[in-house]
DNA sequence: GCCGTTTTCGGCCCGACTGTTTTCAGTCG
């Protein structure tokens, strides 16, 4: 069983005894396991067969362990089926509606009887909801607007998109007099494969100024708030924007506590806490004398911890804080250290450009060398190469590398693993190629012991280097394919495999706890971008982001060599 | 319900905004 499906009927709990009306400290205890379960890097069922203490985790105590214990075991949590005949679960999605909390769904059910979106919907436009205590016209007018933002389907956006729409924003705010700083916090400046919303941080004298311009951005659809230092809109796409302005005093404090995570600042807080320090997004004070210590930039708030600076892809509570105590940061990979891309198509099957216009390329981004990777045939879709025709490319690949100086383009492709585990060419052809790359492209939907085997079978071929896309999935469109990632990701060390971090922001496959796992195993990492144009070579970045947030050094990754060192780097064991 | 250089009780992060209030509760991040 997953962690996130334990952390799901935990939360699920969470609220409907909030809703029911809890303590709230209990609840923040629910609340607070959850996300201990959410930063985890390691299964709770593989921590529960090895008999390892769940207690030891941080904000999991004796009873949560019990019903980890208890979900894993029976599939269910007789604690959440009780609290389910009291407080129907169908309230939880009205708290999904933004402005529902736990304090008016229960309001709203008790009063009213009201058990979901579509009665309250009725409600709302009939005017019912403003005679209840502390409701009005304008919150039913609010509740509407949710519920057509609900009903659009709009969730979390891609690390892409975000970036690309935090850019615009930016683009903009700057063009308004007197701004001081001006920084995209929150999960896009942790680097976080998709994110929620977007968090924009300014530092001007003149606030409302900066509020006003804020909300005056062409793409806004709706205002949600519009405070003296605080607004947020929601934009024509849905994506919901925060703005936040402070005294320039007061910046560093507010990146730090606006890039989170939640669990991060929790950590950080009650680190605080114990020192006798006190943070807020205003500064850092000592806790008894209220004297200001710093808060102009973001290293003040860890040195009052007596801590380094940590790197925002870090700061998810999964031991940065006890490696930033004792100096054992990585130096993460940068995008400067990549020398080559060793993944990427032509026109020979589904690519937009040739072999000379993709090495022309590579060499303005200042590689050393690259790999033309094309498919193998049984993606017959994307006009894959058979035997002969890999034969004849390679060939190419030869004339083309004659034909550019400064770069090396070295014989590659991505061949595919068929079910049984087999690769769809020759042994003879990989042979000839520098570099063999092979990925799972079909029937995915396998038992997981099956899909285990398949890739194991892979990684026994002599010819392969690098596993592709390793889990296969698509971002917010499909989930990946289930297999013992600790098996094979010890096999790929053993055999000398490299598994790949494909850059891709649909994909970031290695995800950013592989990557912390296959550090921990001794797994050679190579970051590719899969680019099917020249365009696409820029996609770089995002590989780098997730393997940033995987805590991986230069030296963990091995096209940040030189050609000669790289071609050790990729040699089997 | 969790936690402990204040260890088995007594605390638990905190500030901004909105709407409905007339001093504040609920929600959010």
């Amino acid at each position: 069983m997953e962690n996130s499906q334990i952390a799901k009927t935990l939360s699920d709990l969470a609220y409907l005894l909030e809703i029911k009306g809890e303590s709230a400290f209990r609840i923040r205890s629910y609340h607070s396991g959850v996300r201990a379960i959410s930063d985890l890097t390691t299964s709770l069922e593989l921590m529960v067969q090895r008999g390892e203490d769940l207690m030891a985790i941080k904000g999991i105590g004796k009873s949560i362990a019990g019903k980890i214990v208890e979900i894993i075991e029976t599939k269910t949590c007789k604690t959440l089926e009780e609290v389910k005949k009291e407080v129907p679960e169908t309230l939880l999605d009205m708290l999904d509606l933004e402005g529902m909390g736990p304090k008016k769904v229960k309001l709203i059910y008790e009063k009213l009887g009201i058990d979901s979106i579509e009665k309250l919907e009725v409600a709302a436009k009939a005017g019912k909801l403003r005679d209840l205590p502390g409701m009005g016209a304008k919150t039913e007018e609010r509740l509407l607007a949710s519920i057509e933002h609900f009903r659009s389907g709009v969730g979390r956006f891609r690390l892409d998109a975000g970036a690309t729409i935090g850019e615009a924003i930016v683009e903009y705010m700057q063009r308004l007099e007197g701004i001081e700083n001006l920084e995209l916090a929150g999960s896009l400046r942790r680097r976080r494969e998709t994110i929620g919303d977007l968090d924009l941080l300014v530092s001007c004298t003149d606030h409302q100024s900066v509020m006003d311009h804020f909300v005056a951005y062409p793409e806004v659809k709706q205002i949600l708030a519009h405070g003296d230092t605080k607004s947020s809109v929601r934009l024509e796409n849905g994506l919901q924007v925060d703005c936040r302005v402070v005294d320039a005093e007061s910046f560093g404090a507010a990146l730090h506590y606006f890039t989170g995570s939640m669990s991060h600042n929790v950590a950080m807080r009650q680190r605080g806490m114990e020192r006798n320090v006190h943070i807020n997004e205003y500064g850092v004070y000592e806790r008894d004398s209220g004297n200001r210590i710093g808060g102009d930039n973001e290293e003040d708030v860890f040195k009052a911890l007596g801590l380094e600076w940590v790197s925002p892809e870090l700061r998810e509570n999964r031991g940065e804080i006890e490696a930033a105590e004792n100096g054992k940061l990585p130096e993460l990979i940068k995008i400067g250290d990549i020398q080559g891309d060793l993944h990427m198509h032509t026109t020979a099957t589904d690519g937009k450009h040739s072999i000379l216009e993709m090495a022309e390329a590579c060499k303005a981004k200042g590689y050393k060398y690259h790999a033309i990777s094309d498919h193998s045939k049984a993606v017959a879709i994307a006009n894959g190469l058979d035997e002969q025709r890999l034969a004849q490319h390679l060939r190419e690949i030869e004339k083309a590398n004659e034909q550019i100086e400064g770069i090396e383009i070295l014989k590659s492709i991505e061949v595919d693993i068929m079910p049984d585990g087999t690769l769809d060419l020759e042994d003879a052809i990989l042979s000839e190629c520098d570099l063999v790359i092979a990925s799972v492209h079909f029937q995915q939907k396998m038992p997981p012991d099956e899909m285990t085997d398949r890739i194991l079978r892979a990684i026994d071929n002599p010819y392969v280097n690098v596993i592709a896309h390793p889990t296969g999935r698509l971002l917010l469109r499909r989930e990946p394919f289930s297999f013992d990632a600790e098996k094979v990701f010890a096999a790929a060390r053993d055999a000398g495999v490299c598994l790949e971090i494909n850059a891709h922001p649909a994909r970031l496959d290695l995800k950013d706890t592989h990557c912390i796992l296959a550090r921990e195993l001794g797994v050679k990492i190579i970051i590719n971008t899969d680019a099917h144009r020249v365009e696409e070579l820029d996609l770089m970045r995002y590989g780098i982001w997730t393997a940033r947030r995987g805590w991986l050094k230069k030296e963990n990754v091995v096209n940040t060599n030189g050609l000669a060192a790289f071609k050790k780097a990729i040699a089997r064991n």
